[in-house]
DNA sequence: TATTGTTATACTCTATAACTATA
DNA sequence: TATAGTTATAGAGTATAACAATA
């Protein structure tokens, strides 16, 4: 979107915050919003691998959660929970989802309340090579080293749970 | 948005990954979906704390960014290559902000193609009265130790410049 | 010709509230 | 009463393309 900028922007809010008397939080300030550029990079090259193929990110995840689960198919609010989104993210997925035939809605078997949504065949075969794609274009060229993941893995996984998402 | 599950979502991912023989991205594909989540996650308390100022967190980093320039204002174009956003987002972003008084448009003294944004005192008060709030209800408490602050920012300045957001 | 900015258009995801159906 | 899901509605950011004005 641009040339390269001849100073780290983040790194002159830093100092900015610390001239204004904000020295406290200068440091976590940068660091929060360096994740949400970091994670605006991310999204748009994952978003250009996946748009050959008429995905989203959001939607590329409910394949892959359903390709991992037990005879490819979930409650909607199975979906919704693991996935962390709103149910009405997931029914407004499905929907797009099922249009393409990648997904099946059925009804559970039991509570006549809960949908199943379930893979078709073709769901099953796209989630594989999407997923060949992003690991091959994304994943294996991730731009951090090694230790970076796991230090990244263990920091990102504290504030997740102390966040609230699982225990 | 639910309670919390009863096992992490992307330590599982990750097993999974590594159970289709994907074993070699697993690591980087973990450490990407956290940043996702951890976005979503800060997102959501940021615009909270904003919301009561009728803010959102493009509109604050617009606000935050002229607060820090020289007399308060930038040419349209500077401020989508320092907040690395589409032109068209801060077109977007400026209508709101000057139709809330906080932000004027004027042409710029010597150029006749260029727009400069300056910020109103009502925009500058409330950029520094919603930043107080930011630091205390957010920055302050972020979830991160010094030591992970010192971590992130390292590692993500290193992608981001590796990116190619700044040299 | 290239640059700056706006407009129009379209497409995401997200969230709230109201509603139906079922447990 | 509580839960599951859908619908309607609204708002957010983003992107492309076409365009006007200026350099």
């Amino acid at each position: 979107m641009g040339a390269p900028l001849p100073r780290d922007p983040i790194a002159d809010a830093q100092r900015n915050w610390e001239s204004r008397g904000w020295a406290d939080v200068a440091g976590p300030m940068a660091s929060i919003t360096a994740i949400m550029r970091t994670q605006q990079i991310l999204l748009a090259r994952i978003e250009a691998v996946l748009k050959p193929f008429g995905l989203t990110f959001a939607r590329y995840e409910l394949l892959a959660l359903l390709g991992f689960a037990r005879e490819a198919q979930l409650p909607m609010n199975k979906a919704s929970a693991l996935l962390q989104v709103h149910p009405t993210s997931v029914t407004n997925a499905v929907d797009r989802l099922e249009a393409a035939g990648l997904v099946e809605r059925s009804p559970h078997p039991t509570d006549g309340r809960t949908t199943l949504v379930r893979l078709t065949p073709a769901g099953r075969k796209l989630a594989t090579t999407a997923t060949v794609e992003l690991n091959a274009q994304v994943f294996a060229n991730s731009g951090f080293s090694p230790t970076d993941v796991q230090q990244l893995t263990r920091i990102l996984a504290d504030f997740r749970r102390n966040a609230g998402d699982f225990t």
